[in-house]
DNA sequence: TATTGTTATGTAATCCGTTACGTAAATTGT
DNA sequence: ACAATTTACGTAACGGATTACATAACAATA
C-alpha cells in the first residue's frame, strides 16, 4: 500500500508538505505543490481516512437508522439528508433497524466508536432516557417520529392538525361513519393522529364510536384485513381514513374484493403521500409531508450540532398538505 | 474522552490487558479479567475503533451501492445482505448513487480510502475498465446488474430465461399481440429481457413486430406512456410485457385510463416482483428474483474476496420463478 | 549592516488501540 | 532442589496522517 511516506520519498519532500497539498493548506511554493500532485496522481495514491480520522478525531460520516428502508416513505426524506450532507462535506451511511432494538443498538456504537459524528434517527426504537443519554455525548437529531420527553432534536409536521384536515374532507363530502385505520404501538405520530381523528368528528357533531377504530402494523395486510373487518361489522361505514398510505391501499384493495368500488362505494384517505399513492388505482387521497424539506432540515439541525459539540436542541414543525385524488372524489 | 489509557490507569495493569480483554485474548487472569470488565462498565468506556482499524487496517464495513432505495426492488436483497453481513461481524452501509457517475465514484473513495472493506454494486455505473481496476485491488461483487466484460464477480438469475418463460405465458393464454415496455440503458438485464421476448415469440410462430417496443426509464410515468403509446398506435394489442414492475403498474394504469380492463381486455406481465406486485389492484403477474438469496449469496462472496485478499471471482446464477397474478388471468 | 518579518519546509509528537517481544513469577517434572 | 515450561502481565513500536513548533533562506526596513 502507498502511503503518505512513500509519496514524500518520491517527491523529495517530508510528509508535512503532501499534508498540506491534501488539504489545500497555503505554505507551499506552487512548485512544490505541483511536483506533490503529479507524484500523487502517479502513483495513484488515496490518502488513508483511518489515518487522517483518527487524528482529527472526526469521520465526515453521518448515520441514519431507517425501520426498514422497503417503506417508501422515507426515500424522499433520505434525499434530502444526501444531499445537504453532500454539501457540506459528509457522508451518509443508512442502517436498516428492522424496528429491532438489538440492531439499533448495534448500529449506535459506530456512534460511539468513533466511526460516525452524528445520527438522525427516523424512529427510535430506545427508550427517552437511553435516547436522553445519547442526545448529551453525541450529535443526535429525530426526524418525523420522536420521543416527547428526551430532550432531543425533532423535525417533524403537525399530525394532529394533519388528520383533523383529512377527515374534515371526508366530513365534507357527506361522510358520516368513519372508519380509522391505526396502529398499536407507541409512536407520538399515531396518538396524533388519532386524537385529530376524534376531534374532528367532534367538531362536526359526529359521535365517536371506539369500535369503528381498528388496529395494523403498517403493512399492505394489515390494513386488508382491518378494512375486510370494518366493511363486514359496520355496513354504514362509507369511508375510511388509515394513518398510513400502505394500509389505505390494503383497505382500497379489501374494498374491491369485497365488490366495493372506490370512491362510488367507499371513499379512501391514506397519509404520507408515498410515491405509490399516486400510481395507485385509483389514486389515492392522503396527506402529504414535505419529506425532502424534512431531510434538509434534519441534516441542517445535525450538522449545526455536530459543529457545536452538541448545543443547541431545535424542534422545528413543518407544514402538510392534503393532496386529493381518485379515492376520496371521481 | 475515555481511552484505553484512562481504564487502565484506574484498574491499575497496562493497556496491553485492557486489549487482550477487549478482544477476549487469552493470557488474562479470571481476577484481572473481571477487574477490567467492571472498570469498563463504570467508566462507560467505549474502544475507538479509529485506533483499531489504522491498526488492523479493516473496518469490518461493506459499501452496498444502489441506484435508489426508493426502488423497491433492491428492499429485501439488501435484507439478504444485511442478514449475511451481521452473521460474520460486519457492518452494512448502503449509499445511493441515484445512478450518478459522480456520486458512485464519491462512495467508493471510502473503499479507496480504507474506510469499508468491500463494495457490493447493485448496478455499476462506471465502465468496465474502471471497474476491472476497482476488483484488482479491493473486494467487489456486483449483484443482479453487472458489467459483462468486467472480471468481477456477479450473482444474478438468467434475465433471458425469465423474459423467455414470462412472454410464453402470455403466449400460452392466447395472446399474439405482445407489446414489450423496455428501457434505453446499457443494461444486460435488459439486452437479455429483450432477447428472451423475440426469441419466445420466434419459437411460437409469431412474427416480432418492433414498433411493439416502447422504452422507458423504469419510472410509473414512463410505463404509463409507453403503454399509453402502444393502446393508442396498436388497436390488435392485447398484452404487454414490461420488464420492470413500476412500469407495469403504470400500465396497468394506463389501460385503465384508457377504458381497458385487466386482465380483460389487455393482460400485463412486469418483472422483478416487488413487494408492491400483490398488493396492485389487479395484483401483478410477474417474474420473482430470489431476492433475499441474491442478497446473500453476494455478501458471501464478497466476505470470500475479503478474505481471501482479492482472489477468488465466481459468477453464481439464481433460479427465477413466474408468479401468476390477477393482471393476466382471473 | 543589523534587525525584523515572511515564506517554505522539516521534525517529531500526537491521535488510540494492537501486538511482538521481554520478563518475572508460578508451576511442573525429574 | 533445580531446570524447564507455562502463565500473566508490561513495554514500546507501530499503523497513517496531522500539526505545533522549529529552522533556514530570503527580503524588507531602519
Amino acid at each position: 500500500m502507498i502511503t503518505i511516506k512513500d509519496v514524500a520519498k518520491e517527491a523529495g519532500v517530508s510528509v508535512a508538505t503532501i499534508s498540506r497539498v491534501l488539504n489545500n493548506k497555503p505554505g507551499v511554493s506552487d512548485e512544490t505543490r505541483e511536483k506533490v500532485l503529479s507524484v500523487i496522481k502517479r502513483l495513484n495514491y488515496n490518502p488513508n481516512l483511518l489515518g487522517r480520522n483518527l487524528r482529527r478525531m472526526e469521520t465526515k460520516m453521518v448515520l441514519v437508522l431507517l425501520p426498514a428502508i422497503s417503506n417508501p416513505f422515507y426515500a424522499r426524506i433520505v434525499k434530502g439528508i444526501e444531499d445537504v450532507a453532500q454539501k457540506n462535506g459528509y457522508g451518509v451511511m443508512l442502517c436498516n433497524t428492522d424496528s429491532d432494538i438489538e440492531r439499533e443498538r448495534m448500529y449506535l456504537e459506530l456512534l460511539k466508536n468513533k466511526l460516525s459524528d452524528g445520527v438522525i434517527f427516523m424512529a427510535p426504537e430506545i427508550d427517552e432516557e437511553e435516547l436522553n443519554d445519547i442526545g448529551e455525548k453525541y450529535a443526535v437529531v429525530q426526524c418525523c417520529e420522536y420521543k416527547e420527553g428526551a430532550n432531543v432534536s425533532h423535525v417533524s409536521i403537525d399530525n394532529y392538525k394533519a388528520s383533523y384536515k383529512a377527515v374534515k374532507h371526508l366530513i365534507g363530502l357527506g361522510h358520516k361513519h368513519i372508519g380509522l385505520i391505526s396502529c398499536k404501538n407507541n409512536f407520538l405520530s399515531t396518538k396524533h393522529r388519532e386524537a385529530g381523528y376524534k376531534k374532528a368528528l367532534e367538531d362536526s357533531g359526529i359521535e365517536f364510536n371506539p369500535c369503528y377504530i381498528r388496529h395494523g402494523d403498517y403493512s399492505f395486510k394489515s390494513g386488508f384485513r382491518a378494512a375486510h373487518g370494518l366493511l363486514n361489522d359496520f355496513k354504514e361505514i362509507t369511508a375510511i381514513f388509515a394513518i398510513s398510505d400502505i394500509m389505505a391501499i390494503g383497505a382500497i384493495k379489501a374494498c374491491y374484493e369485497n365488490g366495493l368500488k372506490v370512491p362510488d362505494d367507499i371513499a379512501i384517505v391514506g397519509f404520507d403521500n408515498i410515491s405509490f399513492a399516486p400510481m395507485y388505482n385509483p389514486s389515492l387521497t392522503t396527506v402529504s409531508q414535505p419529506k425532502y424539506d424534512i431531510g434538509c432540515t434534519a441534516m441542517e439541525l445535525l450538522i449545526k450540532q455536530i459543529k457545536n459539540k452538541g448545543g443547541n436542541k431545535e424542534n422545528i414543525v413543518l407544514e402538510h398538505e392534503l393532496i386529493i385524488r381518485q379515492s376520496t372524489v371521481k
